[in-house]
RNA sequence: GGGAGCAUAGCUCAGUUGGUUUAGAGCAUCUGCCUUACAAGCAGAGGGUCCGCGGUUCGAACCCGUGUGCUCCCACCA
């Protein structure tokens, strides 16, 4: 079989994401091993993947891939969310482009639109998890607007609203303008900005009733700074301290609202800072939640000069339709035209804005429901704080859970938009509010607007369902989302005698962005105590944001969000797998750069190259299995004496890797439970790179022309097959396709189950580093002395372990390019010195060696000695040292002691010899 | 204003309850190699006052205090 130079991912990947589909292996039922089950984060339904979740997705994979290679069931739900505003704006837009105002059609006819705009591009995030190499449940794919999930999300809320958690009522809520509806608190997003702060005159009405003119001159008036000029008209008192001796006189004064003239109280409140400002507020109760509850307190009429787009209303008298920034502008001109404006100054302050629109949040008040959180937040609090929810990486983020959930705010949850769930509640004439799953239903439930439900058998007699209107609203997308692990298995919907409700959940781990964490995360947990009174998940793995390489956002305006499909289409599916968890320290951010995808193919590369490597090997081997003597044995491959009664013989290069392996495999799994996946990838990496690659290839590597022992081939096959199912995980495709060719196979790698873990053998091992050390040294040693990888050496060894060198001298001369190896008692003249511990290595060349590049190395190392051991023994010599440190420390420091002083020894026997 | 976190090589980060050398890795850099798997490679090397200061300890990158500089979250001061 000829293999291509290098890997090819297109074809591959296309060949076994078909494979795996047409097999069912990532199609999940109930059976008798234990769940591991995942669900996705549901991308927006008409989005595209970026960089986020790609790193997100990535993390899943690894984790339900080893999972279900580890005897789990493993079951990972994939799925998409209506989203509201995001998608209701789209949709907006787009027929704005068709030339069509949403505002001429009707519910129906705009959902329409809505759901054919949903089945044109919702389906491109799918394509994209599965070119990703994701090992989701089709069968399974949830979106949050299907019908059985829709009905789930109305009983919740019939459920919340009849045991009293969900209420209806006029609060100070976040508008947004842009979008016309409701946003939670969570929703708003809060960024620095330089505005301006307008300081006012605002005159007094000390007769108590001319209204004064625009150009009164010498009356008196108090100054009030404010930032928001525009708002004055909805001015309905001016507020001082009562303790602030300035403005004591102006007890039970008015004064009046300048350009409109309208007549206001001045009330007293220790609310007000008198060191803030002119120690002089103005009190707006439509347009500033601490206003509105100042109003409350002290009684004031309400006036509300803003419409719902934003334009300033008829209650404002001027410059109404005016949009309210414009407005600004043009009031200020005016305040300043009639000598009501004193001063401007700049002034630092956060303004709100729309997380999905990006207007400026209006604080306004409105008739909305809301969810009671009070209730809802104990039992998420203390599943989190009491440990059975764990969040990673450590508990970086158990302060802001546990202080959001104490002094979290009740939920709205209504949004004025059509794409959503309408919330289930409908109303009469009268005012009275019906809420019920179906509006038969409701019918039975009819409550007064502030009141409590109550079965109300009159009302329902009388009424017929034509006279109800239903509330137009939908509700919070997150209000469907908050149900996902349940009703993923219709949990919600058909809780009882649920096989698979009860199998799959609590699922394992919830993979998502630490931006989510109130929207989302806490929520889910709410609901799972409040309808399952059990965790949705056991684990929180938070990832990091993903950054370009300077550490900006990704952004469109930017430019530096790439395509994922493009990436995939250059580097392939595996390194851009690679190269985002590669760089990717668990909950830090992450700086993406193409250089790690560029790192992914090259490894891609790497084990195709290695792969080649085998397949020259495997028409090439030696019949003799095990027969071979060592005397005969085949050059490169050391032969030791045989094992005692076995027949059988180790190779040191065989008997090394397999507890190399061995070794790795328990570090994987530790790295894997702290979920410590970067590392876990650099570990097979470097395992298969460097050990595999570097070493093991090399040591067992035949010689020009000469065939490979056959046992020697079967292990390396096995070795390479098991490296293959570490990475399996990261690197899907690739692993799979080398897994193929390696040897005839029926099974498939993405569902071999690990074998047993085998503990290291320790001295091994160190032998292994041992050999290393001495073959780095000695190459470091040739290539100072300018030989080249041709010239051969002899190689002359003085040690008093020669048993340690014997069994690998076979390896050591080949990757030393050494044509013998003698051992010798004494120096041996006119060479070049390496000391390695206690043992001293000489090389003999033809080439003149350099002495004094060699003295000034053995002069450095010798000066590195001797202030180590100086370190040493000041340690030693401490009394109190030796008095409190533990036994095997101070064994320790003898060790290094009697080391290093051996060290030094050689290396000044070196020196003299020089 | 309240809270949390971070500071280790040019860059990105490891560094497990304080003691495995005078601190590691990847990338980048430098040197030498077209060596018959791989130049998307091989071999080798250089590079750090572990942010400053003080303390605890026989012993500190690690614990405590303090200063400086960053980052994030929360909050209604006009």
């Amino acid at each position: 079989m000829e293999l291509s130079k290098n890997f090819i991912p297109g074809e591959t990947e296309i060949k076994w994401n078909e494979h795996w589909k047409n097999k069912g292996y990532f199609n999940s039922t109930p059976d008798d091993r234990p769940a591991y089950t995942v669900v996705i984060p549901p991308p927006n339904v008409t989005g595209v993947l970026h960089m986020g979740h790609t790193l997100n997705e990535t993390v899943q994979d690894i984790l339900v891939r080893k999972a279900r290679m580890s005897g789990f069931n493993a079951c990972w739900v994939p799925g998409s969310d209506h989203a509201s505003i995001a998608t209701e704006s789209k949709v907006v837009q787009m027929l704005k482009d068709l030339g069509i105002d949403k505002n001429t059609l009707t519910r129906e006819e705009f959902l329409k639109y809505a759901f054919e705009w949903k089945e044109k591009y919702g389906g491109i995030i799918y394509n994209q998890i599965e070119k990703l190499g994701c090992s989701v449940d089709w069968n399974r794919v949830t979106f949050t607007m299907d019908d059985h999930y829709y009905k789930a999300v109305i009983k919740v809320f019939v459920d919340l609203y009849k045991k009293g958690l969900i209420y209806r009522g006029a609060r100070m809520i976040n508008w947004d303008p842009a979008a016309k509806t409701a946003l939670s608190d969570e929703e708003v997003e809060f960024k620095d900005v330089t505005g301006k702060l307008y300081y006012l005159k605002y005159y007094l009405d000390s007769a108590g009733v001319i209204p004064p003119s625009g150009e009164q001159e010498g009356g008196s008036f108090i100054t009030i700074a404010t930032q928001r000029p525009e708002t004055i008209m909805g001015d309905t008192a001016i507020c001082v301290n009562p303790n602030d001796e300035r403005y004591a006189h102006l007890k039970g004064q008015y004064a009046f609202v300048p350009l409109i003239n309208r007549r206001i109280p001045i009330i007293f409140d220790e609310y007000v800072d008198p060191t803030f400002g002119t120690g002089a507020l103005k009190v707006t109760p439509a347009h500033d939640i601490n206003d509105y509850n100042l109003g409350l307190k002290h009684n004031l009429e309400v006036i509300d000069t803003l419409n719902e787009d934003g334009t300033l209303s008829e209650a404002a008298q001027i410059y109404v339709g005016v949009e309210r920034f414009a407005a600004r502008k043009k009031i200020i001109a005016e305040l300043a035209e009639k000598d009501h404006l004193l001063k401007e100054e700049e002034y630092p302050s956060r303004m709100g804005y729309s997380q999905r629109s990006g207007a400026v949040v209006e604080p306004r008040i409105s008739t909305q429901w809301f969810l009671k959180m009070k209730e809802m937040a104990e039992p998420a609090l203390n599943a989190v704080v009491g440990g059975s929810i764990k969040i990673h990486p450590g508990d970086k983020f158990l302060a802001t859970y546990k202080y959001w959930l104490e002094n979290v705010k009740d939920w709205c949850i209504s949004r004025q938009l059509w794409w959503g769930q309408q919330i289930p509640a409908w109303y009469d004439d009268k005012g009275n509010v019906y809420v019920g799953e179906t509006l038969e239903e409701a019918l039975k439930n009819v409550s007064s607007e502030s009141g409590v439900v109550s079965e109300d058998k009159t009302h329902s007699s009388q009424l017929t369902t034509h006279n109800l209107t239903q509330d137009a609203d939908v509700l919070d997308t997150w209000f469907s989302s908050w149900l996902w692990p349940m009703e993923v298995f219709n949990g919600i919907s058909q809780p009882d005698n649920n096989k698979e409700y009860y199998y799959y959940y609590p699922t394992a781990v919830l993979v998502t962005g630490q931006d989510i964490i109130f929207f989302w995360v806490a929520r889910m947990i709410m609901a799972g105590m409040h309808y399952k009174n059990e965790k949705p998940f056991s684990d929180v793995y938070f990832t990091g944001m993903v950054r370009d390489k300077q550490g900006r956002k990704m952004s469109k305006q930017l430019g530096n969000s790439p395509d994922l499909l493009d990436l995939i289409e250059k580097y392939g599916a595996d390194a851009v797998r690679f190269g985002i968890m590669i760089s990717s320290p668990a909950g830090n951010d992450l700086l993406f750069d193409e250089a790690s995808l560029e790192q992914g193919r090259n490894f891609n590369n790497k084990l195709w190259n290695a792969l080649k490597l085998l397949k020259m090997w495997e028409g090439k081997q030696s019949n003799e299995q095990g027969i071979v003597n060592s005397e005969q044995s085949v050059p490169g491959v050391f032969a030791p004496s045989p094992s005692e009664g076995s027949g059988v013989r180790p190779n040191f290069a065989i008997n090394w890797f397999q507890n190399r392996l061995n070794e790795v495999r328990s570090e994987l799994e530790n790295m894997y439970a702290q979920f410590k996946l970067s590392e876990a990838l650099k570990t097979v990496y470097s395992l298969i790179w460097d050990d595999f690659c570097s070493w093991y290839l090399e040591w067992v590597k035949p010689g020009f022309e000469q065939p490979i022992e056959a046992d020697v081939y079967k292990k390396t096959v096995e070795f390479f097959e098991e490296l293959m199912q570490l990475l399996h995980p990261f690197m899907p495709f690739i692993s799979e396709e080398i897994y193929h060719l390696l040897s005839q196979k029926e099974d498939d790698l993405c569902v071999k189950q690990f074998g047993k873990m085998e503990a290291a053998d320790k001295s091994i091992l160190a032998e292994g580093e041992l050999l290393k050390n001495v073959i780095t040294a000695l190459r470091d040693a040739r290539s100072r002395n300018q030989l080249k990888p041709k010239e051969t050496i002899k190689l002359h060894i003085l040690s008093e372990k020669k048993e340690v060198y014997q069994p690998i001298e076979n390896i050591l001369a080949k990757q030393v390019n050494a044509e013998s190896i003698h051992y010798v008692n004494d120096a041996v003249a006119d060479t070049t010195v390496v000391a390695i511990e206690k043992d001293k290595f000489y090389i003999e060349s033809e080439k003149q060696i350099d002495k004094t590049a060699l003295k000034e190395t053995l002069l450095k190392d010798l000066e590195h000695q001797k202030g180590f051991l100086i370190s040493v023994q000041k340690k030693l010599g401490n009394e109190r040292f030796v008095a409190n440190a533990k036994p095997e420390v101070i064994d320790l420091e003898r060790k290094k002691q009697a080391d290093a002083e051996a060290r030094i020894q050689t290396i000044e026997e070196s020196l003299a010899t020089l």
